[in-house]
DNA sequence: CGTCTAATTGAGTTTGGTCAAATGGAGTGG
DNA sequence: CCACTCCATTTGACCAAACTCAATTAGACG
């Protein structure tokens, strides 16, 4: 159940079997969101750590005029509220951007095995981090980079992540988002990423049909987006 | 000499004399940078984090094309790298926006006394969170909200997060950044600043001269900022 | 007084937004 | 099997916020 998560905590460093046991102990059972549910609600203070097994999550911020900005997408192995274990309440709610399965990491547990584990402790500190790095990246893709340029580099990022986790093969993944949902995440309207879309397929880039996205020329798309890949810490 | 950072810290809850004692033992003798100098290079990979004592570092992503994003600001109290301990290599450089004075944790003293104390551990964690949630909040505030909104709303955050540590008091405080510097905040171009900050001098809610920050209507200003300052933790 | 940087102004341009309508495709019920 | 509905995608026309380029003004400092 927890493959994906240790393949991501072993890029801070390998996972002992002891520690990995003692997360598979506190893991509760899985539940499932359906697609368009919210799995937790902004400024509330939960008291365990969501994990995605499957599916996609987003993180959403709603604003007074009805825009939205999702702040974050969160693929299996993600934790998507890792950072409530140390800081609550949530300044955003969590969506289920498909149907998702998901288990949780109580709090308490939690805490009584990263003091066991100061490494394990560490490994978990780092998956916040790369969060930030990505919150990062965001930033300067969202501020200073074109329309076609963030819609290219927003690819480029889910592939290698969904690659990283065994979901991505040959530049061919899943991203069941609508067009809309993508204005949300790379803060442009609808039209627009409708168009930049049209172009890039008119450049033969990529194709997008159906929530399945396949890249058809990986390179030219990573030099459009400006790709450093180096922030993902895949190693 | 850490009054400022024990002050965040205690954010995440009381620090006890021997916590506070251990991090006092490891820091290393204070050292100047002046405005202007690369603080830590991008893609190095630092064997201390940095912790600002008093002026104001950024970190700063710079692009082919010569255009720059600033993705964070950081105060005297901050460490501007304390993701180096964990993460490495560091995707943006730290530059001194102002005439700094920084010193230093090493990483591997920072490690054991982090094994020693698990709840000191979760306080740095909680820092890195802390940023990681400006984080989020700048890429709605860049990515939703329109030019006035976005100098707004970095002007109410600058005001609390300086209060909070002694550096802010009646909407007054020191932001010695130039309109160009502003501009790679906000994702704005240097002409746009200009015209914003008349604007908003203009309509009475702030003046901003040689560096210094006077927010003469909090409240309209937040209003127009939508300032919501829960993402910041202050209890 | 001259120099250098930062701030300011003006004119023209552009990227991406808005609004409204049309098209397409999947699922449903008769 | 077809009509209908619902939602996502697509298209077109027009608009506006912010950008670029270039020049001017204002301060600070030696």
């Amino acid at each position: 159940m927890l493959e994906r998560l240790v393949r991501k905590l072993a890029h801070y460093g390998p996972v002992r079997p002891d520690e990995l046991d003692g997360l598979e102990r506190i893991m509760t059972p899985p539940r499932v969101f359906a697609r368009g549910e919210e799995i937790i609600r902004q400024f509330s203070s939960p008291r365990e750590s969501t994990l995605v097994l499957a599916g996609l999550a987003g993180r959403r911020v709603t604003m007074e005029d009805g825009a939205a900005q999702v702040t974050a997408l969160h693929t299996p192995g993600d934790f998507v509220d890792l950072h409530s274990f140390v800081v609550a309440p949530l300044d955003h709610s969590i969506v289920a951007l498909a149907d998702c399965r998901v288990t949780t990491a109580p709090h308490e547990a939690l805490r009584l095995l990263t003091e066991r584990f100061p490494r394990l402790a560490r490994a978990l500190w780092f998956l916040t981090l790369l969060d930030a790095a990505i919150h990062r990246q965001w930033l300067v893709m969202i501020g200073r980079r074109d329309a076609l340029e963030r819609m290219a580099h927003l690819l480029c990022e889910m592939n290698l992540r969904l690659a990283d986790v065994g979901l991505a093969a040959g530049g061919r993944f899943e991203l069941p988002l609508t067009q809309a949902e993508v204005a949300d995440v790379l803060s442009l309207s609808t039209v627009h990423v409708n168009r930049v879309l049209q172009e890039l397929r008119r450049m033969g880039l990529v194709a997008w049909t159906q929530g399945r996205v396949e890249i058809l020329d990986g390179r030219e798309l990573a030099r459009l987006a400006q790709f450093d890949p180096t922030y993902l810490q895949l190693n």
